[in-house]
DNA sequence: TATTGACTTACACCTAACTCTAAGGTCTAA
DNA sequence: TTAGACCTTAGAGTTAGGTGTAAGTCAATA
């Protein structure tokens, strides 16, 4: 009946530590616990793990995933809050994706004047570069 | 004659700690100094420090641009693993912004539900959400 | 029944990337 | 000639986000 620590920490790529430490802090919410007092996640904790990982991995900081996960604690009245936190964030990822693709030009240019630079060196000496 | 490191932070954005900091680290080339041993900073710096913040605010770890940086000041031998680091880490911004924009669509969602969660709210009780 | 393995907590430790402090040198303007 | 703004170094402290250890509980199995 749900999940250990164990099938949830392969399922979700954190660690056992992890997701201690996440609960510890409050990044999850308190998790259920069996006759043994061992956590025993759902679906739903599964679904939340999820979630945290992408506001994580897009650049939330624990910290506002906490508030985030705090809003969703207290019931529908937080509603707009918890959609406020996650359209704010929505408009950081978009301006990441902006500067990610600009540099992604400007990376690629990089390497073709490298390359158009190997080939000269192919015919002359060893200087500095950059 | 050259820029102060007060310059220097004011035009990049990084503090003097910082830009210090990364002196000392190998992440900046070792500065030129004035008579009086104060770092003198030149638009071939300043161009440099870009690149490395641009590396920086997409992800690449402070030892990986050491790496980048010890292999520009060891000359054109080198110009292949420059190259190969760039390409490198291309790949993970264009990785990233797979990642990103696959994020904001799935955000985009949760906004869009917990807005028709609040519309029925305002007709109903006040319960947990997520 | 003794061992094995998975779990628990409390708490210490770690790493990356800064950030600050202390103690001091040099220049300029009043 | 002193005050203030600027710089220097060495080294300590901070923050975020984990990661690891020690000591103990519990259940299944040889």
């Amino acid at each position: 009946m749900g999940y250990s620590i164990k099938t949830i920490a392969q399922k979700s790529g954190l660690s056992q530590y992890t997701l201690r430490y996440y609960e510890r802090e409050g990044v999850l919410p308190v998790v259920a616990r069996d006759v043994n007092g061992n956590r025993c996640f759902n679906d739903e904790d599964l679904e939340l793990i999820s979630l945290i990982c992408c506001l994580k991995d897009t650049g939330m900081a624990i910290a506002d995933i906490k508030q985030f996960i705090a809003f969703s604690q207290e019931g529908r009245d937080r509603l707009p809050d918890q959609r406020k936190l996650l359209q704010e964030h929505k408009q950081h990822i978009d301006e990441k994706i902006k500067f990610f693709q600009s540099f992604a030009r400007k990376i690629d240019h990089k390497i073709a004047y490298f390359a158009s630079l190997e080939n000269e060196a192919k015919a002359s000496g060893n200087h500095k570069t950059t």
